[in-house]
DNA sequence: CTCACAAAAGTCATCCGATGTTTCAGTTTT
DNA sequence: AAAACTGAAACATCGGATGACTTTTGTGAG
């Protein structure tokens, strides 16, 4: 009996899921009937629980129950940047991933979407302008989902996973991209890759892409100069709260 | 006090061990004394230690203490790909990411290596010379060593700690890339790659990568054939181990 | 004095029971 | 019907007890 207990439970947890046919959103049995049907203690499931929370497969909802989590496996610091003290200097660098790999995610998206996806591109795209018209900002989840959902028309799983990884690491450690972006330029690009996906024109997808995320390392750059400019008080914005 | 005890238990304990001056291999204090440090039950010090296990920021071992662990935040399932089932696609897939990314980092880290980095690499390269000469096989780690030492050359955070992650997972759901790869090519391709890098020569770099990518894409290809080509008891063979 | 082995101390693993909080769905009241 | 109340269900947190494992210490033989 080599592994820990918590960790053959959290195996056995998964094998659970998939056993019973369980899907993002679903309910899980109760600590206590999970724990008898598995034959561990109560705590063991806990940890257990704990450990798939934090790979993001598992949610709780105290008072509720234990859910099989909507952004399944996405965790919330896929890549280690936990101790990555230079935020801005990772921003930057996040960026720069991008504008390597986007530009040829939406050139493969081109060739490989099906009509399905392409209407919901569409849909998410007109989101994205009626929110920008209406509330100023918290279109970053819709902007992420533009970005997703043509890393999963490219139809590579690797891609598919990543992108939102990279863009979600992007808000959670970035204090400086507060997306004050052009709202005309942002709309004019994202129109341009969704036609270029619409199309089937792999390279006008491709290059519009490259210069929506250049536009995007522009700003960044405009943003970062006026922050540190004015950086007499700068405290890390990203808040951890104190205890109780 | 919305989130969890448990979860700003977790990020106290981060802070304890950058406060601490901890790195990695150090120990942390046992269970009791961080519970009362940090004003927590024991079991809620356990979960959050376990959350923090899962995420690969510490390691536990029974009966003698918990760990900052070695590869710091690199997750054993960062970009969730619990779930995949096609492991073999997924695999193409990685190579293709890998494809396009490699030879960027490549090119980055001819600009940006230092002499120590250099001297490391240098000294990685040898030892998978070593190793293919004697003992066949087993030379994974170097060679993620290798493609991560570049990546860390390149001066981009995010590359940085992203190209371990693909090359792990590689490894980690790969049943086909039995690294049958021409050890001669191999070597030779490391070689070029690493005079592109010594020379800071970006595009000698560059291209090398990329045809020393390339290279395990075809060898890839062929282990693909010749295993669904005899694809009779074709199991999983990525085990998880069964209940006690 | 050194080595090997046994004892002991330290630490995590696991289980358990108790109590507090939160959520949710009925049910009653207005 | 709408609002307030109530109670069950479920997770949150705590701390004690026992077991298993690791490391250190102690002891005795050679």
């Amino acid at each position: 009996m080599q592994r820990p207990l918590v960790e053959r439970t959290a195996d056995a947890i998964i094998k659970f899921i998939t056993s019973e046919d369980l899907s993002t959103g679903d309910k899980l049995p109760n600590e206590y009937e999970l724990a008898t049907t598995l034959e561990v203690g109560r705590s063991t499931i806990r940890e257990a629980v704990r450990s798939l929370v934090s790979r993001n497969i598992l949610e709780v909802r105290q008072g509720s129950g234990t859910y099989v989590s909507e952004n399944t496996g996405i965790s919330e610091d896929p890549l280690g940047f936990a101790f990555v003290e230079d935020t801005l200097k990772l921003t930057e660098d996040l960026f720069a991933l991008r504008y390597v790999l986007e530009p040829e995610v939406a050139m493969l998206a081109a060739y490989n979407r099906t009509e399905e996806q392409l209407a919901y591109l569409e849909q998410i795209s007109r989101e994205i302008e009626e929110a920008m018209e209406t509330s100023d900002g918290l279109h970053f989840e819709l902007d992420i989902e533009f970005h997703s959902i043509i890393a999963d028309m490219s139809g590579n799983i690797a891609m598919g996973h990543l992108i939102p990884v990279i863009n979600q690491s992007i808000t959670l450690y970035n204090s400086y991209y507060t997306n004050n972006q052009s709202k005309a330029e942002t709309i004019q690009a994202h129109r341009e890759i969704v036609e270029g996906i619409r199309g089937q024109n792999p390279f006008q997808a491709k290059y519009a892409m490259q210069a929506h995320i250049a536009d995007n390392q522009r700003q960044l750059e405009v943003n970062r100069k006026n922050k540190t400019a004015k950086a007499t008080s700068g405290e890390k914005s990203i808040e951890k709260n104190d205890k109780n």
